[in-house]
DNA sequence: CCGAAGCATGTTCACGATAACACGCTAATG
DNA sequence: CATTAGCGTGTTATCGTGAACATGCTTCGG
């Protein structure tokens, strides 16, 4: 057993009594090769364990079969089920995906990363969209962002943050809510932009006030603060009876400041979410919330970058109002 | 401008009138090259905004560049912690990060594909490891996995799981519990054995009876059944004042557990949790628990796969224990 | 029956980098 | 003084692949 070297073409080219071209265009998939000779082929392949040396394929095409993934951070959910997403779907065409995280040297050094890299597109994950705002985008690279404001350097791809947030906003009307409030995400953020936006016209449109709203920052923590500040100073004349919240993470630190100060989900409070993460149906009570289809929009950025999508382009993934237990009509106090 | 083309090593040699192997030794940081001609090729390079083409490299070296991270998961915080890691710490050491999921075909695949990609090594994330056990692995990849049981067949890197379990049981034993409770993870978790063992063995030192086990699956949704079954079904004279729980979401279930049966944390019941996530210090009461160290975790197994660790080589991480406000010492209720 | 067209296959070369070796010079050694 | 060692640098060959072009055979139309 001397199996030291790897198989190369030559190898299996002279295993097959053909040329090293021949071994090519089977290897590629090209139809101009006689089906007993592809075979011959084919069977030497298997016999020499051949596989293709990505590196010399790489320098002779100038394509690599690698795309980048830039993230800020993982430690968000939303975040990694997106790369996981988009991990899946370059698999399954074939291609690798290098991750480059946003350090201190800003976007610029991840693409300056990617680029030295050699890959051949790159995917901008959604919490790192807002950073890129004032920076100098990488020309010879194909880029598709997640969540980000229009900007025609990229292809876009995004989740309906306003029509899922406006989807949960109706259905609270519809149970009867009047004064609904909303727990926004940080300023900085598009998603979070466009989730206050489509409480704030769903309101409009139903010509209710504006209800109450308070800003967190993603995490449990301020979500429960804002929950504690949303449900001790309730005016009791005109209270609050429902909350719409920016994620799910932050609709569990309401439930639990509401669990704290002994007010009841849905009988005296309904709350709605968004993202619907794996925990969401298991919270008490079960959390009523806007489903973001992770796999689907990395399915999109990949085809994005893959595919050729026109920079400017935009495509907007769907995001369904999940109904479970945390949302009911409004307890009628008795007379 | 015709700034078409990226430029290759003859272009900055010709500019820098030298030849490439100069240059390229320059770019190695070989110390064969007279400081002036140096200078003259670094300002040549920068003038051409060179670059090195990592493929070309590749083919001649055999060596990519590019260290493989093999996860069956991104939707646990410790594992997307852990790439996180990892990513960080071979960019630091300019390596790029190939993510490859273990899917439907199992682990074995994942390698294959990672192989054809032509890495360097690759490190198991871990909870992918237990599906190691009877894989064949490739013997020709540099690996490192991640809180494995031992294997003689790649480096391990683990955290001090027992040990910190065991500071855990040993606060609660100091604070003056006597029935100590544990919340452990699934069975076939090397990780949730090892701090299972923690717990028992410093009960068996105090010479303590073993108290209630339970069993939960890593999620909150687990830990907050489990935490129901344990603290519903109290023995009223001689009850568990005291739970060591395997992770903090679990333990995040069971501090939602103990505050719907109108139980006190931590004056009623103390809780230790594994891991100190994010949000741990954000809990209601903030909870005590045992950190893991993730970035650490993540620099060892990447020098274990680049530094080349002897196969069967074992590092361990310690594990310090995170006093904060969901242990004390037990209530005595008064006579 | 001839020329053109089509097809399977082969030959040659270049992609960009680095290893191995060769070269000419200077300085140290016996 | 002759030899050697070391240094900075250049020359050449090579890694494995695929594009472009070449070759020789078959088939078909007129």
């Amino acid at each position: 057993m001397t199996q030291h070297r790897r198989a190369s073409m030559a190898d299996v080219a002279e295993l097959a009594g053909v040329s090293t071209q021949t071994v090519s265009r089977v290897a590629n998939g090209s139809p101009r090769v006689d089906p007993a000779t592809r075979a011959r082929v084919e069977a030497a392949m298997a016999q020499a364990g051949y596989r293709v040396h990505r590196a010399a394929r790489a320098l002779r095409t100038g394509r690599t079969g690698v795309v980048g993934a830039v993230v800020s951070t993982l430690a968000t959910v939303g975040n990694s089920m997106l790369l996981e997403a988009v991990v899946d779907e370059a698999s399954a065409r074939g291609y690798a995906v290098a991750v480059a995280r946003i350090g201190e040297g800003g976007p610029a050094e991840a693409f300056e990363r990617l680029r030295d890299q050699g890959v051949d597109g790159a995917i901008v994950v959604n919490e790192a969209s807002a950073l890129l705002r004032h920076t100098e985008l990488p020309t010879d690279l194909r880029l598709a962002v997640v969540d980000s404001p229009p900007d025609d350097r990229y292809a876009g791809v995004e989740t309906a943050h306003a029509t899922g947030s406006a989807a949960a906003t109706a259905h609270l009307r519809e149970l009867g809510h009047r004064v609904i409030a909303h727990i926004a995400g940080p300023e900085s953020s598009y998603a979070a932009a466009e989730r206050e936006r489509g409480w704030r016209e769903t309101l409009a449109e139903a010509r209710f006030r504006h209800g109450v709203l308070l800003r967190g920052a993603w995490d449990s923590a301020s979500g429960y603060r804002a929950g504690l500040e949303l449900l001790t100073n309730i005016d009791a004349s005109d209270p609050v009876t429902a909350v719409v919240v920016a994620n799910d993470q932050m609709a569990l630190g309401v439930l639990r400041a509401a669990s704290e100060l002994g007010i009841l989900v849905p009988e005296q409070l309904s709350v709605v979410g968004f993202d619907d993460v794996a925990d969401a149906a298991n919270f008490t009570p079960a959390l009523t919330t806007v489903r973001q289809r992770f796999d689907l929009l990395g399915q999109r950025a990949v085809a994005a970058v893959l595919d050729g999508a026109e920079a400017g382009s935009r495509e907007v993934i769907d995001a369904p109002l999940v109904v479970r237990g945390s949302s009911a009509a409004p307890f009628v106090q008795p007379a």
